[in-house]
DNA sequence: CGAGCACTTCGATGCTCGTCAAAATCACGA
DNA sequence: TCGTGATTTTGACGAGCATCGAAGTGCTCG
């Protein structure tokens, strides 16, 4: 498998950005992998198939939102929270506020 | 044509608020929206058609973003900011900020 | 080594989206 | 009433996306 690419923030659009979180499922992860503290692994709880979650986890990591770090045999994602902050500064946080109500 | 529909802002899941705002050319008209207040009618700066315009300004009403007003043969366009910020407070402002920059 | 687990990739399918030109609608003024 | 200007709708096209099952990759432990 080719290394896990995760873009500089500086190079993500805000519109790709959007369009990451514009998903339920997505917003469901995000909103676990927030609740969790990022440690949280394929235990997420979704209503598709592990394919569909792989895809999913791969939209949000190519739009800078996660972070997969592998470990063993599994593979940790944490939220790149910080690093999104620092480029578009209060836009996550509402946003997983309002996710969380569910 | 049929009257124009405004839905309630309690019922738009954030899914479809977000994917309203993922697109870079309906980004730029509530970034232009936000800017002149509102009172802007189709005197939008955007590269795309016409026809193209009035499907993203539909789409952005539809998603509970935008409010129509139809007065005289032009039509008025406002951010419904306060209602979105009622629904799902701190996620509109953040991104009008982001999108400002351009 | 070999079985099993944790994922990812592939191929395919059906749906949605952004886009345009052309035609339709609608309001106002001559 | 006719025409003009503003805007929407229609119809069509190509691209992209969410989804799945099946096959592939890589790790770990016996």
């Amino acid at each position: 498998m080719r290394a896990l690419h995760h873009p500089d923030l500086g190079s993500v659009e805000l519109a790709t950005l959007l369009s990451a979180l514009a998903d339920p499922v997505r917003l469901k992860v995000v909103a676990q992998l927030d609740a969790a503290g990022g440690v949280v692994c394929g235990g997420f709880d979704v209503p598709v198939s592990m394919s569909t979650l792989s895809h999913h986890l791969k939209v949000l990591r190519e739009a800078g939102v996660v972070r997969v770090t592998p470990e063993g045999s599994f593979r940790r994602h944490e939220l790149r929270l910080a690093e999104i902050e620092g480029r578009y500064p209060g836009v996550l946080p509402p946003i997983l506020a309002a996710a969380r109500e569910d």
